[in-house]
DNA sequence: TACAGGGCCGTAC
DNA sequence: CGTACGGCCCTGT
């Protein structure tokens, strides 16, 4: 444990969305592949969840869908929403912009490009 | 130990 | 462009 009782999984994904700069946001399967387990993105749904502190410590909110949704949010995604805003990440639709994702130092050297 | 549920993803149609 | 499925993983009863 890494962290308060919290699994070694939960604190690693805590320490990983830490990194997310303000005005940025990433997705849970890029989150699950900074862990290193690339297929449990749904467990990322539920560490985040978890969270002690959402929205200071732990910046959960910058965290969305791969397909640009925001997803959900213990906080309620009406609250999600605002905080990007106000982090100075545009969010049209319900969605992000794919320019605004954040890619993990540590990943492959695969970028996503625009469609 | 077993099971249900969850802040999901990628593929199909 | 939208809905439907199956799969994968962790947590709390």
């Amino acid at each position: 444990m890494a962290r308060r009782g919290l699994s070694e999984f939960t604190a690693t994904v805590l320490r990983i969305i830490r990194q997310i700069p303000r005005g940025q946001v990433t997705t849970y399967a890029a989150v699950a592949a900074a862990v290193g387990r690339p297929r449990a993105v749904r467990a990322v749904g539920t560490a985040l969840g978890r969270n002690p502190h959402p929205g200071t410590q732990y910046p959960c909110h910058r965290v969305v869908r791969s397909d640009g949704t925001l997803g959900g949010y213990a906080l309620g995604r009406r609250r999600k929403i605002a905080m990007l805003k106000r982090e100075g990440v545009e969010v049209t639709q319900g969605k992000v912009q794919s320019t605004m994702l954040y890619q993990f130092r540590l990943q492959r050297k695969s970028q996503r490009s625009k469609p």
